[in-house]
DNA sequence: TAAAAATACTCCATAGGTATTTTAT
DNA sequence: ATAAAATACCTATGGAGTATTTTTA
Protein backbone atom coordinates (compact mmCIF):
# COMPACT_ATOMS: atom_id res chain seq x y z
CA UNK A 1 0.00 0.00 0.00
CA UNK A 2 1.18 3.10 -0.56
CA UNK A 3 0.38 6.40 1.55
CA UNK A 4 -0.56 8.54 -1.29
CA UNK A 5 -3.27 6.11 -2.30
CA UNK A 6 -4.64 6.40 1.67
CA UNK A 7 -4.42 10.24 1.36
CA UNK A 8 -5.79 9.83 -1.91
CA UNK A 9 -9.08 7.50 -0.79
CA UNK A 10 -9.34 9.64 2.32
CA UNK A 11 -9.82 12.87 -0.33
CA UNK A 12 -12.72 10.69 -1.82
CA UNK A 13 -14.37 10.19 1.46
CA UNK A 14 -13.80 13.90 2.88
CA UNK A 15 -14.89 15.25 -0.64
CA UNK A 16 -17.85 12.51 -1.38
CA UNK A 17 -16.51 12.88 -4.91
CA UNK A 18 -13.58 11.84 -7.26
CA UNK A 19 -13.18 14.70 -9.62
CA UNK A 20 -13.47 17.32 -6.07
CA UNK A 21 -10.95 14.84 -4.64
CA UNK A 22 -8.56 15.42 -7.49
CA UNK A 23 -8.80 18.60 -7.98
CA UNK A 24 -7.78 18.70 -3.87
CA UNK A 25 -4.74 16.58 -3.96
CA UNK A 26 -3.63 18.77 -6.71
CA UNK A 27 -3.52 15.52 -9.74
CA UNK A 28 -5.98 14.44 -12.12
CA UNK A 29 -9.33 12.95 -11.73
CA UNK A 30 -7.62 9.81 -13.79
CA UNK A 31 -5.35 9.38 -11.51
CA UNK A 32 -7.11 9.14 -8.17
CA UNK A 33 -9.84 6.76 -10.23
CA UNK A 34 -6.75 4.52 -11.07
CA UNK A 35 -4.95 4.89 -7.57
CA UNK A 36 -8.48 4.10 -5.69
CA UNK A 37 -8.67 0.78 -8.41
CA UNK A 38 -5.07 0.04 -7.72
CA UNK A 39 -5.35 0.26 -3.70
CA UNK A 40 -8.68 -1.75 -3.61
CA UNK A 41 -6.77 -4.54 -5.50
CA UNK A 42 -3.61 -4.48 -3.22
CA UNK A 43 -6.01 -4.59 -0.24
CA UNK A 44 -7.80 -7.51 -1.94
CA UNK A 45 -11.13 -5.39 -0.75
CA UNK A 46 -13.71 -3.12 -2.34
CA UNK A 47 -13.67 0.06 -0.50
CA UNK A 48 -16.15 1.98 -2.92
CA UNK A 49 -19.54 0.41 -3.62
CA UNK A 50 -19.92 3.03 -7.05
CA UNK A 51 -23.34 3.57 -8.19
CA UNK A 52 -25.27 5.69 -10.72
CA UNK A 53 -23.65 9.11 -10.32
CA UNK A 54 -22.50 8.87 -6.64
CA UNK A 55 -21.16 6.03 -4.56
CA UNK A 56 -21.31 4.86 -0.74
CA UNK A 57 -18.47 2.82 1.44
CA UNK A 58 -18.58 -0.61 2.05
CA UNK A 59 -17.73 -1.82 5.94
CA UNK A 60 -14.68 -2.59 4.69
CA UNK A 61 -14.34 0.77 3.26
CA UNK A 62 -15.72 2.39 6.80
CA UNK A 63 -13.11 0.59 8.63
CA UNK A 64 -10.33 1.41 6.34
CA UNK A 65 -11.19 5.29 6.44
CA UNK A 66 -11.65 5.51 10.19
CA UNK A 67 -8.29 3.73 10.71
CA UNK A 68 -6.14 5.27 8.18
CA UNK A 69 -7.35 8.43 8.77
CA UNK A 70 -5.80 7.99 11.88
CA UNK A 71 -2.60 6.90 10.58
CA UNK A 72 -2.21 9.02 8.22
CA UNK A 73 -3.15 12.09 10.74
CA UNK A 74 -0.30 10.48 13.10
CA UNK A 75 2.28 10.23 10.22
CA UNK A 76 1.84 13.24 8.97
CA UNK A 77 2.57 14.58 12.81
CA UNK A 78 5.42 12.71 12.34
CA UNK A 79 6.88 14.21 9.61
CA UNK A 80 6.32 17.73 10.66
CA UNK A 81 7.76 17.06 14.04
CA UNK A 82 11.26 15.85 11.97
CA UNK A 83 10.91 18.69 9.67
CA UNK A 84 10.93 21.00 12.91
CA UNK A 85 13.94 18.59 14.57
CA UNK A 86 15.41 19.23 11.32
CA UNK A 87 15.88 22.82 11.72
CA UNK A 88 16.19 23.17 15.21
CA UNK A 89 18.93 20.07 15.72
CA UNK A 90 17.16 19.35 19.22
CA UNK A 91 14.50 16.81 20.21
CA UNK A 92 12.39 18.27 23.22
CA UNK A 93 12.37 15.81 26.57
CA UNK A 94 9.44 16.44 28.84
CA UNK A 95 10.94 16.24 32.87
CA UNK A 96 8.70 15.47 35.39
CA UNK A 97 9.16 15.35 38.93
CA UNK A 98 7.24 13.90 41.95
CA UNK A 99 4.83 16.02 44.45
CA UNK A 100 6.84 14.39 47.09
CA UNK A 101 10.25 14.22 45.73
CA UNK A 102 12.93 14.71 48.62
CA UNK A 103 16.02 13.91 46.60
CA UNK A 104 18.81 15.97 46.31
CA UNK A 105 19.85 15.50 42.60
CA UNK A 106 17.49 18.41 41.25
CA UNK A 107 19.24 20.71 43.14
CA UNK A 108 20.48 23.82 42.14
CA UNK A 109 23.84 24.18 43.45
CA UNK A 110 24.52 27.24 45.44
CA UNK B 1 8.29 9.96 2.64
CA UNK B 2 7.46 7.06 0.95
CA UNK B 3 6.62 4.01 3.43
CA UNK B 4 9.18 1.46 1.54
CA UNK B 5 11.74 3.94 3.22
CA UNK B 6 10.34 3.81 6.71
CA UNK B 7 11.01 0.13 6.53
CA UNK B 8 14.13 0.24 5.00
CA UNK B 9 15.36 2.50 7.69
CA UNK B 10 13.50 0.41 10.66
CA UNK B 11 15.90 -2.71 8.89
CA UNK B 12 18.81 -0.90 8.72
CA UNK B 13 18.58 0.10 12.66
CA UNK B 14 17.13 -3.41 13.57
CA UNK B 15 20.41 -4.94 11.53
CA UNK B 16 22.90 -2.41 12.20
CA UNK B 17 23.35 -2.80 8.51
CA UNK B 18 23.21 -1.66 5.03
CA UNK B 19 24.29 -4.40 3.27
CA UNK B 20 21.84 -6.53 6.23
CA UNK B 21 19.12 -4.84 5.99
CA UNK B 22 19.09 -5.08 2.01
CA UNK B 23 19.44 -8.77 1.83
CA UNK B 24 16.49 -9.34 4.76
CA UNK B 25 14.42 -6.47 2.61
CA UNK B 26 15.30 -8.61 -1.25
CA UNK B 27 16.96 -5.26 -2.40
CA UNK B 28 20.37 -4.52 -3.30
CA UNK B 29 22.71 -2.54 -0.69
CA UNK B 30 22.61 0.50 -3.28
CA UNK B 31 19.27 0.72 -3.36
CA UNK B 32 19.32 0.67 0.29
CA UNK B 33 21.87 3.46 0.70
CA UNK B 34 19.78 5.49 -2.36
CA UNK B 35 16.68 5.36 -0.21
CA UNK B 36 17.73 6.39 3.42
CA UNK B 37 19.37 9.00 1.72
CA UNK B 38 16.43 10.26 -0.21
CA UNK B 39 14.43 9.83 2.66
CA UNK B 40 16.67 12.22 4.93
CA UNK B 41 16.64 14.54 2.00
CA UNK B 42 12.94 14.34 2.29
CA UNK B 43 12.73 14.48 6.07
CA UNK B 44 14.94 17.52 5.95
CA UNK B 45 17.11 15.93 9.03
CA UNK B 46 20.00 13.41 8.93
CA UNK B 47 19.03 10.24 10.97
CA UNK B 48 22.65 8.69 10.37
CA UNK B 49 26.03 9.36 11.30
CA UNK B 50 28.10 7.57 8.91
CA UNK B 51 31.08 6.51 10.61
CA UNK B 52 34.87 4.72 9.79
CA UNK B 53 32.85 1.58 8.71
CA UNK B 54 29.34 1.92 10.63
CA UNK B 55 27.26 4.32 12.08
CA UNK B 56 25.02 5.39 14.74
CA UNK B 57 21.83 7.47 15.23
CA UNK B 58 21.23 10.45 15.43
CA UNK B 59 18.60 12.15 18.03
CA UNK B 60 16.16 12.78 15.78
CA UNK B 61 17.12 9.26 14.29
CA UNK B 62 16.58 7.46 17.06
CA UNK B 63 12.83 9.35 17.24
CA UNK B 64 11.77 8.32 14.18
CA UNK B 65 12.93 5.16 14.53
CA UNK B 66 10.58 4.57 17.62
CA UNK B 67 7.49 6.36 16.34
CA UNK B 68 8.39 5.39 12.77
CA UNK B 69 8.76 1.48 14.07
CA UNK B 70 5.35 1.70 15.83
CA UNK B 71 3.14 3.37 13.00
CA UNK B 72 4.40 0.73 11.01
CA UNK B 73 2.80 -2.18 12.97
CA UNK B 74 0.26 -0.18 13.65
CA UNK B 75 -0.14 0.17 9.04
CA UNK B 76 0.86 -3.79 9.13
CA UNK B 77 -2.08 -4.59 11.14
CA UNK B 78 -4.68 -2.72 9.43
CA UNK B 79 -3.29 -4.25 5.99
CA UNK B 80 -3.86 -7.57 7.45
CA UNK B 81 -6.61 -7.08 9.01
CA UNK B 82 -8.09 -5.68 5.31
CA UNK B 83 -7.05 -8.88 3.68
CA UNK B 84 -8.72 -10.66 6.57
CA UNK B 85 -12.03 -8.71 5.48
CA UNK B 86 -11.67 -9.32 1.63
CA UNK B 87 -11.77 -12.80 2.53
CA UNK B 88 -14.65 -12.95 4.92
CA UNK B 89 -16.31 -10.07 3.82
CA UNK B 90 -17.00 -8.60 7.16
CA UNK B 91 -16.22 -6.88 10.25
CA UNK B 92 -16.24 -8.04 13.36
CA UNK B 93 -18.61 -6.02 15.88
CA UNK B 94 -16.79 -6.59 20.03
CA UNK B 95 -20.15 -6.73 21.89
CA UNK B 96 -20.03 -5.67 25.92
CA UNK B 97 -22.49 -5.38 28.26
CA UNK B 98 -22.45 -4.25 31.68
CA UNK B 99 -22.09 -6.40 34.51
CA UNK B 100 -24.94 -4.45 36.60
CA UNK B 101 -27.01 -3.98 33.52
CA UNK B 102 -30.69 -4.78 33.99
CA UNK B 103 -32.59 -3.71 30.69
CA UNK B 104 -34.41 -5.83 28.45
CA UNK B 105 -32.79 -4.89 24.89
CA UNK B 106 -30.56 -7.86 25.49
CA UNK B 107 -33.02 -10.63 26.57
CA UNK B 108 -34.16 -13.67 24.12
CA UNK B 109 -37.34 -13.69 23.72
CA UNK B 110 -39.19 -16.75 24.44
C1' DT C 1 42.91 -7.23 1.30
C1' DA C 2 38.50 -7.75 2.75
C1' DA C 3 34.25 -5.82 3.90
C1' DA C 4 30.91 -2.11 4.12
C1' DA C 5 28.86 2.08 2.31
C1' DA C 6 28.72 5.54 -1.42
C1' DT C 7 28.52 6.76 -6.25
C1' DA C 8 27.90 6.57 -11.43
C1' DC C 9 25.17 4.87 -14.79
C1' DT C 10 21.45 2.60 -16.73
C1' DC C 11 16.85 0.50 -17.08
C1' DC C 12 12.09 -0.12 -16.58
C1' DA C 13 7.88 -0.25 -13.76
C1' DT C 14 4.33 2.51 -12.72
C1' DA C 15 2.32 6.98 -11.13
C1' DG C 16 0.14 10.34 -13.54
C1' DG C 17 -1.41 12.98 -17.74
C1' DT C 18 -4.63 13.78 -21.99
C1' DA C 19 -8.32 12.40 -24.49
C1' DT C 20 -12.33 9.75 -24.88
C1' DT C 21 -16.17 6.82 -23.51
C1' DT C 22 -19.86 5.52 -20.61
C1' DT C 23 -23.74 6.31 -17.86
C1' DA C 24 -27.23 8.58 -15.58
C1' DT C 25 -29.32 12.98 -14.71
C1' DA D 1 -26.81 18.68 -22.47
C1' DT D 2 -24.13 18.04 -18.47
C1' DA D 3 -21.46 16.13 -15.09
C1' DA D 4 -19.00 12.35 -12.89
C1' DA D 5 -16.34 8.18 -13.10
C1' DA D 6 -14.03 4.68 -15.96
C1' DT D 7 -10.98 3.42 -19.61
C1' DA D 8 -7.36 3.54 -23.34
C1' DC D 9 -3.17 4.96 -24.32
C1' DC D 10 1.08 7.40 -23.64
C1' DT D 11 4.88 9.79 -21.09
C1' DA D 12 8.37 10.38 -17.79
C1' DT D 13 9.78 10.23 -12.99
C1' DG D 14 12.26 7.78 -9.78
C1' DG D 15 12.97 3.17 -7.56
C1' DA D 16 16.10 -0.42 -8.16
C1' DG D 17 19.93 -3.01 -10.44
C1' DT D 18 25.06 -3.74 -11.89
C1' DA D 19 29.46 -2.25 -11.63
C1' DT D 20 32.85 0.46 -9.53
C1' DT D 21 35.05 3.43 -6.14
C1' DT D 22 36.24 4.82 -1.57
C1' DT D 23 37.56 4.04 2.98
C1' DT D 24 39.03 1.86 7.03
C1' DA D 25 39.99 -2.25 9.92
Amino acid sequence: MLLKQLEYFVAVVDYNSFTQAAYESYISQSAISQQIKALEKNLGTTLIVRENRSFHLTPAGEYFYQEGKRLLDQIHILEREMQRIGVDNRVYLRVGYLNRYSGTELMIPL
